[in-house]
DNA sequence: CAATCGGTTTGACTTAAGTCAAGAAGCATT
DNA sequence: AATGCTTCTTGACTTAAGTCAAACCGATTG
């Protein structure tokens, strides 16, 4: 059980880096909790008295209109911490969390990460450099909302997962295309017609979430200039 | 000149509640520079070695698109820090920023002030809180740009000064109309007309910079829904 | 093997907001 | 006061993308 948790904790990026006597430090503090899909983590405004990270399964991070609607700020995957800025500025989350299937996720109590990460130098960079790498995302994500149209948002996103799959022929969704599209600031039905249109210029070809990129240059340059080549 | 420095430095919030000793550690390894008004202080994609915190003057910190539009991520008064996610994570400035007037500016470089830093959970801590900050006010800009019209982003801008100007009757824009516009992700024409209808719905009464809130609930209301009260 | 349900697509239509172009208003400087 | 500036406003027009509604598909599940 508790090798569990260590190992976990050793595989995280936030924690690389740290030797045996913080790791166990922190594992004494770690609280596993289980998620079922579709169950809230927590709600945007609530209390926030620690953070997570992700042991097995998926997490959205999102917040919602009033009327309604949607927008995935990001999905975190094994590994990852979310909820972190409720630990060291606000007292509440800003943002809602829900399991995106069966989860399990290890909690840590402010308190406790704070005691904790306050006599680690180590721990507290990993922690910057973490912060600053979402500050980076969320930058990029700004620019792309107000800069760019949804085509070259998603030539973009598809660019991103050519990089992330290490595959500039063939990718795969990991998410449904309705989440897809909140990522992306948009609509499903915007969505599809934006895929169907780059399949008719033969960008590339849809089969479900499997995609083939047929042709990496003009997505490139869809990405960059926003125009579809010739229109 | 070493006293301007440390009186500087114990304004500056992020540097809140350091001790003597760490304050005279920071101010050895402080560099001053000066910039006049429209000059880069750097450039997206620059090798970022340090970061800086403004002394006096202002700094815009953007992004630009191909076609050379801008999206203005913000601007950073007299005693706060930008250019700090060169320092934990990328080499390179995600953005870049320019002097607004004539500025001074101090520069850490990131080698020392990671030593500095290391040695002091207090900074770290301050460090961290100041980050998730950042955070939040971008996942607000984002849920702003991605489900919300102009209106809506505008008319929360105006409640926000509200706020920072501790006034619900008068406020003053701090900067121009231009750059609001950019500011919120959109044009000046568009903030212009809807300045204009702010004004037919008697909400709010423009008068150049300076800005009387007839309305405030209304306000708030379009802030939250969105929509003109009947229309 | 229907029946159902989430996810996706398509079509017809509406609308918010961008583009382009021309003035107008502010301001600083001579 | 006249000149150039930049900033701001207004009008006519275009366009990207949202809304609403219907149909479709694929995968369970009774």
């Amino acid at each position: 059980m508790m090798d569990k948790i260590l190992e976990t904790l050793s595989k995280t990026p936030l924690f690389q880096g740290l030797d045996k006597a913080h790791l166990d430090k922190l594992a004494a503090i770690t609280i596993p909790k289980e998620f079922s899909k579709g169950s809230m983590v927590f709600f945007e405004g609530d209390e926030g008295n620690g953070f997570y990270t992700v042991c097995s399964g998926r997490v959205k991070v999102f917040k919602n209109s009033s009327e309604g609607k949607e927008k995935i700020l990001h999905i975190i995957e094994p590994g990852q911490p979310f909820g972190e800025v409720a630990v060291f500025s606000g007292k509440s989350f800003p943002a809602n969390a829900e399991a995106l299937m069966q989860t399990s996720l290890l909690f840590f109590s402010r308190q406790e990460f704070i005691r904790v990460i306050s006599d680690n130098p180590s721990l507290s960079l990993n922690m910057m450099a973490l912060l600053t790498q979402r500050l980076k995302q969320f930058a990029d994500q700004i620019e792309n909302l107000s800069l760019k149209e949804v085509p070259a948002r998603l030539a973009h996103y598809l660019l991103y997962l050519t990089e992330e799959q290490q595959s500039s022929e063939n990718i795969r969704l990991t998410i449904t295309k309705g989440q897809l599209a909140s990522m992306l600031g948009t609509i499903p039905e915007t969505l599809s017609r934006i895929l169907a249109k780059m399949q008719t210029q033969k960008l590339i070809e849809v089969n479900g979430k499997q995609i083939v990129i047929s042709n990496l240059e003009e997505l490139e340059y869809l990405a960059e200039s926003g125009r579809f080549n010739g229109d």
